[in-house]
RNA sequence: GUGGGUGUAGCUCAGUCGGCUAGAGCACCAGAUUGUGGCUCUGGGGGCCGUGGGUUCAAGUCCCAUCACCCACCCCA
């Protein structure tokens, strides 16, 4: 049996890695001018760290983490997440006790033993960016900017931007009491789900997709009004700035995020028309976050999107393409006995920073011709008998056709120059 | 975890009621064009028909199981 890549991951190969690298470029550059520096935090952790940082009574800890043990026993967890690394980076550290906020991006692989969809893999890659130390809300609203501005370089510029508050731990506690006493007299009306999520976690149940769910409980309560004073201004404050910004979004009383360390500002994006999976981000404010894992009582803001569903996006909606040329200069022998100064040439001219190829299949001329096409070639150089004997080389525009006769010590100077122009 | 769909060449897919040596297009290689690419034409290599079992004189085709992928639920990025 042949053993293929394991359920839910995939490999990326050219020139598929070329759209990657397009995509992560976009992502750095762009973190990088908002003032984030990079983080490289390990894959696997201690599962204690996702149990207490993304919270129990979660679907990603209670059935969608890769945990193993390893050969001293210990509890590992492959990252279905990162922020949590972070955090726990961030007071092993100490980073709390030097310059704040600190400003972190991440990129790289997550783990989530989930069934794959369109859109969603076990294997699957994140970036996301992390803000430590600082309640100021117009850090969130700077965050929330970052990710419509990542979305804009990527040509997406039809996504829908949700926002809301999930309060503070005392203001959202109260509401949930007044939710639960709302719900609780229709409770049989819910469907099977709803019925679960209502011992769970009550606030799930408003953003159920049942029409019969939405009736029984209309009219119910909204977290808005129950925000306390300074939960209020903080969600005004952000709100007002991205109005500022010019960012479209809407308040969703139904955006309820299943993370269990999100305190205030809560946010998804989504692009219609890439399937079910339409959320390429989501994040919000953590403020309890650092001191469940051990710290000090620091707050936090980040988000996270799925590098996937962004590729998927970019393909789908924006419609771009990004194919660029394997080489510029292909260098053609008429004759095998040539290969020795074909290979010299070819290294001078890469030494001189030129993507250059020849080749090793031991071509016909006219098949390197074709060959050299098919890479995208510029340039052709060609070694025949006559440039032996005369001692220059032909250098063929593969676009105009032109041939004209190049010395030896000419050679780079005029591939670079008519690379230049070209 | 639940429901539905699909597995045939590297890719996209035909393959009738179970019946001769399993096909096409694209891709790849070669030739036409022995010193020159894109177009065209000709030829060639490539298949455990997802895997395992069953029914049958006979299975790509029917049945069962299993695995994988796809779509949706769920959840999320």
């Amino acid at each position: 049996m042949q053993i293929k890549a394991p359920r839910g991951t995939y490999d990326i190969l050219p020139p598929d890695t070329g759209r990657w690298h397009y995509v992560e470029k976009i992502l750095r550059e762009t973190a990088e001018i908002f003032g984030y520096q990079e983080v490289r935090t390990p894959i696997f952790e201690h599962t204690e760290l996702f149990e207490r940082g993304v919270g129990t009574s979660t679907d990603i800890v209670t059935k969608e983490m890769y945990t193993f043990k390893d050969k001293s026993s210990r509890s590992l967890t492959l990252r279905p997440e990162n922020t949590a690394s972070c955090a726990r980076a961030l007071i092993e550290h100490s980073i709390y006790s030097g310059i704040l906020p600190a400003k972190w991006y991440y990129i790289g692989p997550m783990f989530r033993y989930d069934r794959p969809q369109t859109g969603r893999y076990r294997q699957f890659h994140q970036f996301g960016v992390e803000a430590f130390g600082s309640n100021n809300p117009y850090l969130d609203a700077e965050v929330i900017i970052l990710l419509v501005e990542v979305l804009k370089r990527l040509g997406l510029n039809d996504y829908e931007l949700h926002i809301n508050s999930v309060g503070c731990p005392q203001c959202r506690e109260l509401y949930r009491q007044k939710l639960i006493a709302y719900i609780t007299p229709v409770k049989d009306k819910l469907c099977s789900d709803c019925q679960t999520r209502y011992e769970q976690n009550p606030l799930r149940v408003l953003d159920c997709k049942e029409d019969t769910c939405h009736r029984a409980i209309a009219g119910y309560p909204t977290l808005l009004e129950h925000l306390c004073h300074d939960c209020a201004r903080h969600y005004a404050a952000v709100k007002e700035a991205l109005k500022a910004s010019h960012i479209d979004f809407q308040h969703d009383d139904n955006l309820v995020r299943g993370l269990d360390y999100y305190t205030n500002t809560a946010f998804e994006i989504h692009i219609p028309g890439i399937g079910a999976q339409s959320a390429v981000g989501g994040g919000g404010r953590y403020n309890g976050l650092v001191a469940e894992c051990g710290g000090p009582d620091l707050p936090g803001i980040g988000f996270a999107m799925g590098i996937e569903r962004l590729l998927l996006a970019v393909d789908t909606v924006a419609g771009r393409e990004i194919n660029a040329g394997n080489t510029d200069v292909f260098i053609s022998i008429m004759n095998d006995a040539y290969e020795p100064q074909a290979l010299e040439l070819l290294t001078r001219l890469r030494l001189a920073g030129i993507r250059a190829e020849k080749d090793y299949m031991g071509r016909s001329g006219r098949a390197q011709m074709k060959y050299a096409d098919k890479l995208g070639a510029r340039l052709a150089i060609i070694i025949g008998e006559e440039e032996i004997a005369q001692g220059f080389y032909t250098l063929r525009d593969m676009q105009s056709k032109e041939q004209v006769q190049i010395s030896d010590q000419d050679i780079i100077n005029s591939v670079k120059h008519r690379l230049a122009i070209a």
